[in-house]
DNA sequence: CCATTAAGTATAC
DNA sequence: GTATACTTAATGG
């Protein structure tokens, strides 16, 4: 149940996970080392919480696999999906934004791989691994940018406009290259993309069945492909 | 223009 | 077979 019991029945992790990532990538090799020697890693299955909002923020992590949706829950029960994070990126960094519980539920959108620390390191983190701290800024930063960015939108686009600008930002971030477009790397329904749109599975769907009719997106059950990215761009404008 | 209701088909477990 | 994903039409704010 330890964390040292924990760590004991996992296999060695390598330094080579971490190395390329950049808020370790200044590290030396014994410092990474040390680092995974505290780490816990976790396999999370699609659909699964990873940490839930309001809980008490015990532990940051980092998605070294899959993907993850940050969704907050409206109190009439509706859920508005803030951002997807893409792996490599640090997640649950309450520490950092000064607080004591997170913000929001993570939830994975495809089966995911965390490593995590306690909280209780963070500020050692902080202080002793160079680079750290600065892309812990830079990962703020963007994701700051990318809430104002939808708040904009919310307020002055139209649901078309909306789903098209976010679909974009799925295949920019998180889009894989496929025969005939780029597909969203992870399983994702009409109902996601209405959360994140603030509209309607129904709106969605008839917005996509459209779009495939004109050959702009192609779509199976929790799978879409972009097409032609750039007819998007062309809707995705005012 | 878009949400809601409703009713239907398709696909997965 | 039943739950889940998706489509489509109709209605009304």
């Amino acid at each position: 149940m330890s964390d040292s019991l924990a760590r004991k029945t996992q296999p060695q992790l390598d330094e080579s996970l971490l190395v390329h990532l950049p808020p370790f990538s200044k590290l030396e090799t014994r410092q990474i080392r040390a680092i995974l020697d505290q780490a816990t890693t976790r396999r999370i299955e699609e659909g699964a919480a990873i940490f839930d909002e309001g809980a008490p923020a015990e532990r940051f992590y980092l998605l070294l696999d899959g993907y993850v949706r940050v969704v907050r829950l409206s109190p009439t029960g509706e859920r508005i999906t803030a951002l997807h994070i893409p792996p490599g990126q640090l997640l649950g960094i309450a520490r950092a934004l000064g607080r004591t519980d997170y913000p929001a539920t993570a939830v994975a959108a495809a089966e995911s791989i965390v490593l995590s620390w306690p909280t209780r390191l963070w500020d050692s983190f902080v202080a002793e691994y160079e680079g750290f701290s600065t892309e812990t800024y830079a990962v703020v930063g963007q994701r700051l940018e990318e809430m104002s960015e939808r708040i904009m939108e919310l307020a002055t686009q139209h649901v078309e406009q909306r789903v098209a600008n976010s679909l974009l930002r799925l295949i920019n971030q998180t889009g894989r290259k496929v025969a005939g477009g780029i597909e969203i790397d992870f399983p994702i329904t009409r109902q996601d993309l209405s959360e994140m749109t603030g509209t309607t599975l129904h709106t969605v769907s008839r917005l996509l069945s459209g779009w495939e009719k004109q050959g702009l997106v192609k779509s199976q059950r929790k799978r879409i492909m972009v097409c032609d990215a750039h007819a998007l761009v062309v809707l995705s404008q005012p």
